[in-house]
DNA sequence: TCTGGGGTCCTAGGACCC
DNA sequence: TCTGGGGTCCTAGGACCC
């Protein structure tokens, strides 16, 4: 069987061991715990590339031209110190040949979609957790070394997709992440259970997903700058670096990450939009129907998803990128833009301290409900009413006897009670 | 002619209720 | 008159991710 000699020979590129293979480790289910990490290469410059062959092999980048930043640089620009999240003006003065092309998201999603279902031949167990970056569980599956199963992918999604992606696999979530993104693009990293620490260890605080430079600064000044250094570190230091707690960061540091692969996505928490204007402005109309734009786009999708909203917030980006963010919540969940618009417009005055022009609006909506009408009077979201409500029945029972007024599930039982 | 747009999660104080 | 603790919601701000 070519499981060993396959792992082998892709972890042998990466980590120069050698060692015999032990059996995946088993989870209490008796089930081989064996993670990948599906992460794709550049992925909206690599799509525009797929999808217009004009743009392949070009130093070029996805994102807005004027005040954009760069969203995703090819490859090829990436060797010319385009990077994201430059600049765009920046990056057109580093190279005033790059081609820019805007996003289409519509594809972007297409490509997603497709791209992941090379993932869906393999498991079911796929968490998509952005557009470009997924995990996937493969312990259920016997039929195939892991292995293997991501080198298939990696060649079906680059024959089929003309896009390229990296992986990682091992034996939870951490290591499979880090591993992905390790040596892009085309990389594929594999590590056993007993590679863990040998491959942790040296890494910099900064592959720890979650730990960005504000947490990186903090722990560096305590003195961790390795996955080792958190791994190792006394309860003080710990407790020192993270201002108490920071023992779920010290397990993963140490390769211990308990988190399963959940496949279903829950429903959106938020929707929301920004726009950055061409150029700052300080005219109420302008902003105003900016705003209404805003609002329009947010409540779209809301409706598509047949959810209403309690909770809106305006943020107001200035001139000079400093922000305020106000947000309020009213009584019944809204899913009109209507019923929006004069509370955005308030808010936006609200928010709008500083009386120095703007260069951004944005808008979103939470605290989101169903928007079917309550199937009980009773599921009010409104507090006072559902009190007032249950006051009129309690007054009217008291009155007219407790046949008098029923709630729904009461009238099937009375009902069931009959002879 | 510096710094996008889409999100999630966490903290923390105050209000309010039990 | 003084003294609680727990729980939840609201609002503001910030860190972080892709």
């Amino acid at each position: 069987m070519s499981f060993n000699l396959n792992i082998k020979r892709i972890r042998s590129e990466v980590l120069q061991d050698g060692a015999q293979l032990p059996d995946l480790p088993t989870d209490t289910s008796g089930e081989r715990s064996v993670i990948g990490h599906l992460d794709a290469d550049a992925f909206f410059a690599s799509v525009q590339q797929a999808a217009d062959p004009r743009l392949r092999g070009k130093a070029m980048a996805v994102g807005g031209r004027q005040r954009g930043i760069v969203a995703s640089a090819s490859y090829e620009a990436r060797k010319l110190g385009i990077y994201t999240p430059m600049p765009m003006a920046h990056a057109l003065r580093l190279c005033p040949d790059l081609i820019v092309v805007p996003g289409d998201f519509a594809r972007f999603e297409q490509f997603s979609r497709l791209m992941f279902s090379f993932v869906y031949d393999y498991t079911p167990k796929v968490e998509i957790c952005s557009i470009d970056e997924g995990y996937f569980d493969l312990g259920g599956n016997h039929e195939v070394d892991p292995a293997e199963a991501l080198a298939a992918i990696q060649r079906n999604i680059a024959e089929r997709l003309k896009i390229t992606v990296s992986q990682g696999l091992g034996p939870n979530k951490i290591i499979s992440q880090i591993a992905s993104k390790l040596r892009k693009p085309r990389g594929l990293i594999c590590v056993q259970p007993h590679e863990v620490r040998g491959f942790l260890d040296p890494l910099p605080l900064k592959h720890m997903h979650g730990l960005g430079p504000v947490a990186q600064k903090r722990l560096a000044d305590h003195n961790l700058h390795t996955f080792k250094d958190l791994a190792e570190a006394g309860t003080e230091q710990l407790h020192a670096a993270f201002g108490g707690g920071g023992e779920s960061w010290q397990a993963l540091a140490r390769g211990i990450d308990p988190r399963p692969v959940i496949s279903s996505h829950g429903p959106a928490k938020s929707y929301g939009h920004q726009e950055t204007f061409g150029h700052d402005s300080a005219d109420e109309e302008f902003l105003r129907n900016h705003l209404r734009r805003l609002v329009d786009k947010a409540v779209e999708r809301l409706r598509e998803d047949g959810m209403a909203a309690r909770t809106y917030h305006v943020r107001v980006r200035y001139k000079d990128m400093s922000e305020t963010e106000r947000s309020q919540s009213v009584d019944e969940p809204g899913d009109l833009p209507e019923d929006f618009y004069t509370l955005a417009e308030a808010l936006m005055k609200k928010a709008w301290q500083k009386r120095m022009p703007l260069r951004l609006i944005a808008f979103r909506l939470t605290n989101l409900y169903k928007a079917l009408p309550p199937a009980d009077l009773f599921e009010q979201p409104n507090r006072e009413r559902r009190e007032a409500l249950q006051n009129v029945l309690t007054e009217i029972r008291a009155r007219y006897g407790r046949q008098a007024l029923m709630r729904g599930h009461d009238v099937g039982m009375e009902a069931a009670r009959r002879p």
